[in-house]
DNA sequence: TCAAAATGTTGAACAAGTTCAACAAAGGAT
DNA sequence: ATCCTTTGTTGAACTTGTTCAACATTTTGA
């Protein structure tokens, strides 16, 4: 199991010994998913938590019109759940799909609780994890509406080059919350040549 | 001072003694603050994080054109803060304003470090806020692709009558990322008398 | 390897929301 | 009470991004 990946991770966000980083690794197991297949679908319960080591997932959700939204895209040491569902066992309401062969490693609802009570330190680095995404997800919110659907597609492409390359025009639309033909316009500048 | 909300406010997320809520509360104070007064401002490096017990605040950023966007509003009940600011001493993204007359409870940055060390629990209790929070700004995000501004503006009216009622349609138009004279024509539903 | 499916491109017509301006109404401060 | 500022309303012209359709290109699966 390649559990380097994550003791590197966690290292960065909080002190902990070796021994404590041999037990919070030993309650993760790691899993091979081939490109399409679905770790979570909407409506069903989220049994883990993962931690990516390799390929690419989309986190998304289907609306009225049947439109996929997608709230991010997770590379290597990137989480991926649906909190609500898997800290509260209720229905997803995300679907996570893997955009490549991917590897991950998962830790489930059960293990999780034990590493909260056995290891109080995680406590912390969950608190910290948490809070370094809401303060990015803010601060996206504030992005889209401030932003011109071309200012968000050049901040997107300049801030995740390695996942821009992993996936597809329309993913990217779908992250924007734009049409794929939008943005394929605004790659191709024509538009503004138009102008010149 | 009143500590009897805070108190409540906790009992709905963690199980604390009367002791541990009693030592928790211990590290508040109470600040009254005037219509229009700001809290924080943009720059500024926030010195607090602050538990709402009356009257309301609105917590916005200013955009490169001049215009305020409102992440969030709070009344009773709500906590106020720039996270990113506060835990790491560093200035401020967002820029904190009552819009009435209110009262809050302030805690600064070496008494939540007390807190944190002294009740580990609080580490716990943090986490689950942040966590709620996470989870609520991810659904609107996905909800300002899916849904029109009309459907925005009736989601925001029916989820937060509380809030409606104490807010102009400005801010209203700030918090859904559209013009207030859209708003204006949102509610006076003459668009869609002209349709019939 | 070949057909099928998914992706990207482009244009024209369209829809949603913005901008600007002008005015009415309501609130605050003195 | 009164002036001044802020808020809300409305219309017309405009901009940004959408929709639909048609086609070219690339990728995928059997």
């Amino acid at each position: 199991m390649e559990i380097t990946p994550l003791k590197n991770y966690i290292q960065t966000n909080v002190d902990f010994s070796e021994a404590e980083l041999d037990t919070f690794c030993s309650y993760f197991t790691q899993k091979t998913v081939s490109k399409k297949d679905f770790l979570l679908k909407q409506g069903n319960i989220c049994r883990f938590e993962g931690f990516v080591i390799k390929g690419c997932f989309r986190l998304f959700s289907l609306d009225k019109e049947g439109r996929e939204n997608v709230l991010y895209f997770a590379i290597k040491n990137w989480w991926v759940t649906d909190i609500d569902s898997f800290t509260n066992q209720k229905p997803a309401h995300l679907s996570i799909q893997a955009l490549e062969d991917s590897e991950i490693l998962l830790i489930n609802k059960t293990n999780k609780d034990r590493l909260y009570t056995e290891l109080p330190k995680v406590e912390q680095l969950f608190r910290i994890m948490t809070q370094k995404t809401l303060v990015s997800l803010q601060r996206r919110l504030i992005r889209n509406h401030s932003d011109s659907a071309q200012e968000r597609y050049d901040h997107f492409v300049t801030t995740y080059p390695e996942i821009n390359q992993k996936i597809t025009d329309r993913q990217v639309a779908a992250y924007l919350g734009i049409t794929h033909e939008f943005v394929s316009k605004i790659r191709n500048k024509r538009m503004q040549k138009k102008i010149e």
